[in-house]
DNA sequence: CTAAGTGCAAATAATTTGCAACATG
DNA sequence: CATGTTGCAAATTATTTGCACTTAG
């Protein structure tokens, strides 16, 4: 599925769903409007499930974990990892990298160019191509590295 | 503790474990044996309890974790985060990053130097201080993105 | 109807913690 | 002998799985 022609519309996810002999269940929508609706933001997968049962207050989390996962396979939502052991989750979209900040949990999205030099040399020198997308780098933000030089 | 001055030897490491009021025992001497001998090798904690119960077979589980956690505080140790949700251990040194295969898990150590353009461009453009030594970047190495190629 | 989807409870996996028994300095 | 350490078992966290029961199509 490339990435351009993702939908970004409940229903034509819903429609891909049971164009792949899927179905389409309550769970299914309020999961696909809650990530659709936290736009760029990245949830993890705790805070959707809470998003979730403010719709559908007795899903099982385990069918929160089954949905996302037929999301990703289906292509329209994408996960990484951030510092934590815990994934987050979005709309499928232009491959990019993301940065989190140690102290605040804070996530910046930066393209995926910024690191075509970094992929260039690494890969020149140890033959290994770098997929930084699914990891998220670490580091402080402007705002907690001034706070960390007073209250590490 | 300046990274050039940290002990690669057991004994002194111990005498710095009893310089601040901790006891030199079994399991402590064998577990920074078993770090020591791997060298640069990239340890999991799962990995180092089993080799060090080939010295001291009924250590806890919970006791090589305070260990671990005890000789990171002296600044003996580092870890980092691999792909999985495992923690990888090594002796303290010259900070540096690293690459980890995605599909057979081999750890390449690259020297910090390679991600200075990258953090300059990142300082510069998003006020951000990346400090990618904590987590692996991933990837594949030379070898699996060639068999990755036939065998995905 | 019937296969896809769901709830529930138990299983993982990697760590962590409380606490009483130990043992080092 | 006092305090740092340890073993054990139970708690955590994030996710996964087995299975019988629902339900969308």
């Amino acid at each position: 599925v490339a990435a351009s022609q993702v939908p970004r519309d409940t229903d034509a996810i819903l429609d891909l769903l049971r164009a792949g002999g899927g179905r389409a269940t309550a769970s299914r929508r309020a999961t696909i409007d809650v990530i659709l609706a936290a736009g760029d933001e990245h949830l993890a997968a705790g805070e959707i499930l809470r998003r979730v049962r403010t719709t559908v207050p007795d899903v099982a989390e385990s069918t929160v974990y089954r949905i996302l996962a037929s999301l990703e396979d289906l292509g329209v939502i994408s996960h990484l990892h951030l510092a934590n052991g815990a994934s987050a989750y979005h709309p499928a979209g232009a491959r990019h990298q993301h940065l989190v900040c140690r102290r605040c949990g804070a996530v910046t999205d930066v393209p995926d160019t910024v690191f075509d030099e970094l992929a260039t040399v690494i890969d020149a020198f140890y033959g290994f191509s770098i997929d930084a997308s699914h990891v998220a780098l670490q580091g402080h933000c402007s705002a907690c590295r001034t706070a960390a030089a007073t209250t590490p």
